[in-house]
DNA sequence: TCCCTTAGGTTCGGATCGCAAACCCACCCT
DNA sequence: AGGGTGGGTTTGCGATCCGAACCTAAGGGA
């Protein structure tokens, strides 16, 4: 190329400025979005997503301690009644605001995978309006087509 | 445990009923996300991928083909002027409908990982306002705490 | 007291996958 | 015809994943 490939492409993102490509880093495979979607829907104890999800327990203790050093999940103990003292993993604040990213993803599946059918409908819990992700500006739900990524330089990172 | 676990416990949604579940068998890994995200911001030569992410090309090649085999995207030849004839990957609509997923997991990671520092603003190309993933009902943000997951059983799957 | 069960892991080979580097080939330009 | 370049494929090795077996602390019962 002698260094004049097409006016010096650059990359739009270098991904260590890249949020997405930072939280790849934090879940970077299915079986890490699988337990947030378990957790998600309240299921934090270990048989139990084990035995929704399939996961290796080996595997499934490595991505516990994963989303747990990250601060996207707690262990905390509990009783249950009668039974002996257990624990269960949930999602902290951090990990909650990946919520949106696996409901928009499942919407996705929902739509493309499985012909429009949801297993579960999401509703607004107060008024059972449905909810779907949506790109808003601010109260508006807008197209895709009007999107601009509008490049923040002079950032530090 | 003798089959009174505790009312006989069951998933809240079987993976192979959940869009969530299927979706990540077709992006399934770290890469196959930061090249949708190429894609989505219109990088889409083989080679300008493969610098901008640092993916191994055998990895990139088998990625590609895997999101043009499910239909996420296409390979599409063109000429830019007088050079010769090349080919991009340019997403279809299906792959287009993951980009609020990629949207919303960038955000996320924007205010987790980077202290609320984006690389770039979203924003609406025509009138410039701010522009964010959100959970909507049809026009207006709701906060996570309004969340409803009604179960919707008898669809076939 | 001693043992049994259960939740929640940890450890161990064998199979799979990712990586880098080498190789390949069709195309286009000269 | 010769060579460079884009876009891959092949190869060998090291890391990761998997299933199964093993481990351990906390109760509960005899």
């Amino acid at each position: 190329m002698s260094n004049s490939d097409q006016a010096a492409r650059s990359a739009p993102v270098p991904l260590a400025l890249c949020g997405a490509a930072l939280a790849l880093d934090v879940v970077p495979d299915r079986w890490s979005w699988l337990i947030l979607r378990q957790l998600m829907y309240g299921v934090g104890r270990f048989a139990d997503i084990q035995a929704d999800i399939g996961i290796p327990k080996s595997v499934l203790a490595a991505r516990l301690s994963a989303l747990v050093e990250h601060g996207l999940a707690e262990r905390r103990p509990y009783r249950d009644g009668t039974a002996r003292t257990r624990h269960a993993y949930v999602l902290t604040g951090k990990g909650r605001d990946l919520v949106p990213v696996v409901l928009a993803l499942m919407h996705w599946g929902d739509a493309h995978l499985k012909g429009g059918h949801s297993a579960r409908a999401l509703t607004d819990r107060d008024t059972g309006a449905p909810v779907r992700v949506a790109l808003t500006t601010d109260d508006a739900a807008l197209a895709l087509r009007r999107l601009s990524y509008r490049p923040i330089w002079n950032e530090d990172g």
